[in-house]
DNA sequence: CCTAGTATGTTATTACATAACACTCTATAA
DNA sequence: TTATAGAGTGTTATGTAATAACATACTAGG
C-alpha cells in the first residue's frame, strides 16, 4: 500500500501532474480499504480529523486517480477500489464479490480482441470497454 | 416494435406474470426510443398525457422488465435501453456510441466462456457478467 | 512582478434511486 | 359468499450520487 503511494507519486512526477494532498489522501483511504468504497464514504472518511471535506473535492480526486489508472471505478454500484497494477494501464475486469465484497482484478487482453472484432463486425469502432462481474471469490466458497 | 410488445405478453403469460399498464407503458416508451434513456425522463415521457407518473413506479417497472431481459440497464450511464433478443436472455454486450448515443446490442458466448476461465483461475466463480462500451457507430464514422 | 495555468474550497443544486406504508385487485380456499 | 394471501400500484418522503458555478490559492514562465 505504501508502495501503492510511491508508485503514484512517481507516475505523476513522470507526467508532469503533481500529487496533491486530497489527491493523496484519497488514494490512502481506498489502498488501505479492503473493499471498493462508496464515494460518500470516502468523502466522510477523508473529512475525519482534519477539516470536512466536501463532494466535489473527493470527486476530483477520483476524477484524477481514475484518468491515472490508480484507481478503478465499478460501475454496478458506483464504487471505487485502488488498482494493484499502477501504471501500466491495461485493460483490466473487476469481479466483485456477492457475499464479502471485496474486489478481483484480473487483466485480459484475448477478450478486449474479440469484442473489438465482434464490435467491429457490426461496424462499431470501440474506444472503451468495460468489463464486470459478480459472484463468489475464493475465500467465501471455501466458508460455504 | 408492436413485436417487442407482443413479445412481452407472450413471455409474461407463459411464466405467469403480469403484464400490466405501467409496465406496458415503459416497454412502449422505450421501445420507441431511438437511443437509451434515462430513468427521469421515463418518469416526465410516462407522465405525459395521462395522469402523473412518480419515480417508484417507473424503477419498479424497469426492474421487471430488466429481470425478464426485455431491457437492459447500461451501468456507464444509468441508462435504459430496450432488448431486441426478448425472450432468450443470452448475455449481451451494449456498445454506446459516443456521436449519436444509440446503442448496439452484441451477443457473445466466446466471451463469457474466456471470462469466466479467467476468473476461475483466480478462484472466483462469476455469476453476472456486465460488458458496456464506448466508441464510434458506423453510421457516425461513415459521417466523419 | 504579473499573469496563465492548475488545483482547491465552498455553496448550492441537479440527478438517480429507494424506503415505507396505504390501497387495489384477483385468485383461491374455507 | 367471504376471507385472506399475494402481487402490484400510488404516494410521500428521503436517501444517495454527482456536478455547476464561482471564489480563492499556489506555482512556473515571461
Amino acid at each position: 500500500m505504501q508502495d501503492l503511494i510511491r508508485q503514484a507519486e512517481a507516475l505523476c512526477q513522470r507526467s508532469g501532474m503533481a500529487f496533491t494532498a486530497p489527491r493523496r489522501r484519497v488514494l490512502e483511504i481506498l489502498a488501505a480499504s479492503e473493499t471498493p468504497m462508496k464515494a460518500y464514504d470516502l468523502i466522510s472518511k477523508a473529512g475525519e480529523g482534519g477539516q470536512a471535506t466536501k463532494p466535489p473535492t473527493v470527486y476530483r480526486a477520483l476524477d484524477f486517480l481514475c484518468q491515472l489508472g490508480l484507481v478503478h471505478r465499478i460501475e454496478q454500484d458506483a464504487t471505487f477500489v485502488a488498482c494493484n497494477h499502477a501504471g501500466h494501464s491495461q485493460p483490466v475486469a473487476l469481479f466483485v464479490c456477492n457475499t464479502c465484497l471485496k474486489a478481483t482484478e484480473v487483466a485480459y487482453d484475448e477478450v478486449s480482441q474479440i469484442l473489438e472484432k465482434a464490435a467491429a463486425a457490426k461496424g462499431f469502432h470501440l474506444k472503451r470497454l468495460v468489463v464486470e462481474g459478480r459472484g463468489q471469490c475464493q475465500d467465501c466458497a471455501i466458508a460455504a
